[in-house]
DNA sequence: GTGGTCTAGACCACG
DNA sequence: GTGGTCTAGACCACT
């Protein structure tokens, strides 16, 4: 379910947690379900359990997950609303990437193939 | 002419070596002409010498500026190819962004937004 | 493993560098070995820690080796490419100094002596 | 007859002793011909008269000038000496980079491409 | 004066 | 334990 990619210069954790929310975001795992606990999970990716704690932790804090203390870590309610936030955070930057690229020439047409379906064959 | 954000998570150094690197990219700082001493620097942003060199020496690396001992660094001449390569990042990391905004469903419009000239106001 | 020459002009990091890439596109260090840490292996050259780190940090840029956070450092994986690249390099070096031989009136038979086996010897 | 480079990164003292050495020995600058005065050169080359001091020395101590106080400076009589001197250390700065070329699989056909005529095409 | 290298010692983030 | 950043202060080469 989760891969550890070692030859990523990312911290362990991070990558953990991105691959989480990732898939809690598109629906992957819905709502209320529950997550390997912190020594199952640590077994399988042969990671120390405290690399795991930090990384469920963090997806606590964003409210991807919340820890039912005894019974296991489940995913959030509330994921439409934090599919909304991401999507508003990912416009933001774009917003800023395109600022950048105008201020460096960037055409309309350059602009509208980065965003087109084949956008990365067009650049 | 750079600032230095205390807050901001990312290293003295590489807040440096973006700004210098935007304001040659962008133009303000004309090919050829010469940025302030290593050591001027250092005590313009009251910041040890040695930050201000490791700047230096990354932006020599990136084919920005030229170092010339005993006589200083140099804004570097080729800055129009670098502008194109620089778009291409921007281009790339636009796709990336606009890749995952639609897995979490985001709609044409809202892309269009993200892009028009008042991108950030819109998300 | 690594030896310095305190007489060589050359800076101590570009030694360790050029050792370390050596060793690496020979394959005497396969890919994805790990490689001394940084503060053992200032000890074991009676070397600063610091130049040790902006060594590895220069082989990191080159794509010798990745490096990460609380694990280590680690010998690249595309060997394979950055020695048809290196391989490149020296082929217009050695074309550099041929044109350059040639000026001087260098004759063909020195030109094959030179890349001979025993090419030192015929020097 | 010396041009100077500002955006080469080698020190400006070099470049002038490089490029003596080179017309004395192809025999564009014929021996005992007469070189500018430390003076004349520095106002010619807009450059610390200094600079051409520490060139011309260093020229003298290679053997390929010499001064006669009061007089100038003059282009050493054993100009085929040092021409040999130098295709030596060609020769052996090829040998050295073969031996690298070989030990990073170099097939012989290469090795016979960078040193043919068209060298560099071949590359 | 300029840039470049090195040492010593500190602090932080990651596992 | 690991790598990464920063400071302070020194020395060298070049102009």
């Amino acid at each position: 379910m989760i891969r550890i990619d070692y030859r990523d210069a990312r911290p362990i954790y991070e990558q953990v947690v991105d691959q989480v929310e990732s898939l809690a975001l598109r629906g992957a795992l819905p709502s209320g379900s529950q997550l390997p606990s912190v020594r199952q999970l640590a077994v399988e990716l042969s990671i120390n359990p405290n690399t795991i704690q930090r990384a469920y932790a963090e997806l606590e804090r964003r409210g991807v997950i919340y820890a039912a203390k005894g019974r296991g870590n489940f995913i959030s309610d509330d994921m439409a609303v934090l599919r909304t936030r991401r999507l508003e955070e990912i416009g933001s930057q774009i917003g800023a990437l395109v600022v950048q690229a105008r201020a460096l020439g960037a055409t309309e047409a350059q602009l509208q193939g980065w965003i087109s379906e084949k956008g990365e064959g067009m650049a």
